[in-house]
DNA sequence: TAGTGGTCTAGACCACGGG
DNA sequence: CCGTGGTCTAGACCACTAG
């Protein structure tokens, strides 16, 4: 692990620890250099990290203060790349799973901008103890992803393709659209049909930049509420 | 302007200019440091900025590329602190715009997060040519907007803020929830009640960051699609 | 005006990708 | 193996905040 990222995380520790909250200010850059031993730019790419994960937030002059530290019961958007890993540490589950292996996406969802090539079909329901979260439909494709059961697909996709494949997920394009549930998906997600959702499609990029993964996610409107923290736009 | 922004937009005026597309190459870093007659940080802090918007990715070892330059007709989530931002270039006009001055922003608005201070609220619908787009209610705190009137509400008001009353608006909280459109709001919305929303609950933060701002803005499913790309997590 | 973060440089060395 | 990006350091100087 590199040295910023270390920092990063016990920077993170320290406030946990210590229960910061909003607006409670952080050791200075040089104190910070001083306890970790390592050098000032160091300490700026792990503060830089925080600050996009939306924990701290610098002012000039002033120091380095914490960032509404509780988000709970909140989905993130976009940060954690997908649901697949915010939601990997809570109590969820997975219904109506099905995988099967196709000629490619349909054209529809992927536009232009993901291969039509083999690629696994998942389906699944992902659903907590309030109930259904979502309904997913996601291409991996057969070039990086080789092996996929539905046994698989019960527990988290990401940490499969991470760990045992090796793969590493670098960015992500969403596209977010309102509109109404049909029928069949407002049986899936224990709603009427006509009640409102929103459809995310996702696209995942490997650190190579090449798409591997596309996703059609539609969500709950009674059980899920998303939080979206914007950095600050400065390294 | 600082060397790294001006490095970042000259990099982007490269990329429109020889109209690169998704995975198109950009020189190597010692050759945009010769270039720029920069060091070799002020280049990765200009590419840290395009990386966080979206506009390029790095391959350790292999190069930097872009992504994705085309987005057009998709309204950006986030990454431009509220979308009056990302609308002001294109023909936006406002309809139903009320500019009253309130004790306080609504309690259940405010939750815990908005000091329940004096503030102007406005109320405004804004349209393109397609129809409405979105229905804005926000209140913007008088300590730090003390003059706030209809007129201004007809054009930009965080350009405004940013250009007039000199504040710098540094990182958003944005809360998202699906529902259903009230009577009222389907009424300003050329909607029928009951149909899909998203309804975007926005905190702005200025640089010493304070809250100013709280706005709650309610989407027409119609009119209106998101973007949202999640950078790298790298410096 | 003192304190603190921000920008920028030069350079050493590491790690990954692809021929 | 070479080329390219990534990490890290030490240090000079700038810019903003706050008392």
């Amino acid at each position: 692990m590199k040295k910023y990222q270390l920092v990063a995380q016990k920077i993170k520790e320290h406030i946990n620890k210590n229960n910061l909250q909003q607006g409670d200010k952080l050791p200075k850059i040089a104190e910070l250099m001083e306890r970790f031993q390592v050098g000032k730019s160091t300490i700026l790419q792990a503060l830089s990290l925080l600050d996009q994960e939306g924990v701290v937030y610098k002012v000039q002059g002033a120091g380095i203060f914490v960032r509404m530290p509780a988000k709970k019961g909140y989905m993130t958007l976009g940060a954690d790349l997908g649901f697949a890993i915010s939601f990997s540490s809570t109590d969820v589950y997975k219904k109506d799973v099905k995988v099967e292996e196709v000629d490619h996406a349909p054209e529809d969802l992927a536009k232009d901008w993901f291969p039509l090539e083999p690629a696994y079909k998942v389906m699944r329901t992902i659903c907590d103890k309030r109930g259904p979260l979502l309904r997913e439909e996601s291409y991996y494709l057969k070039r990086y992803v080789s092996f996929l059961t539905e046994a698989l697909a019960e527990g988290s996709l990401f940490k499969y393709i991470q760990d045992a494949l090796g793969l590493e997920i670098r960015f992500a394009d969403q596209y977010l659209k309102m509109r109404k549930l049909t029928d069949e998906e407002a049986k899936l997600l224990d709603c009427e049909k006509g009640d409102p959702t929103l459809e995310i499609n996702e696209i995942h990029y490997l650190a190579n930049g090449e798409p591997f993964d596309l996703a059609k996610l539609v969500y709950n409107y009674k059980n899920v509420e998303f939080i979206n923290q914007s950095p600050d736009k400065i390294i």
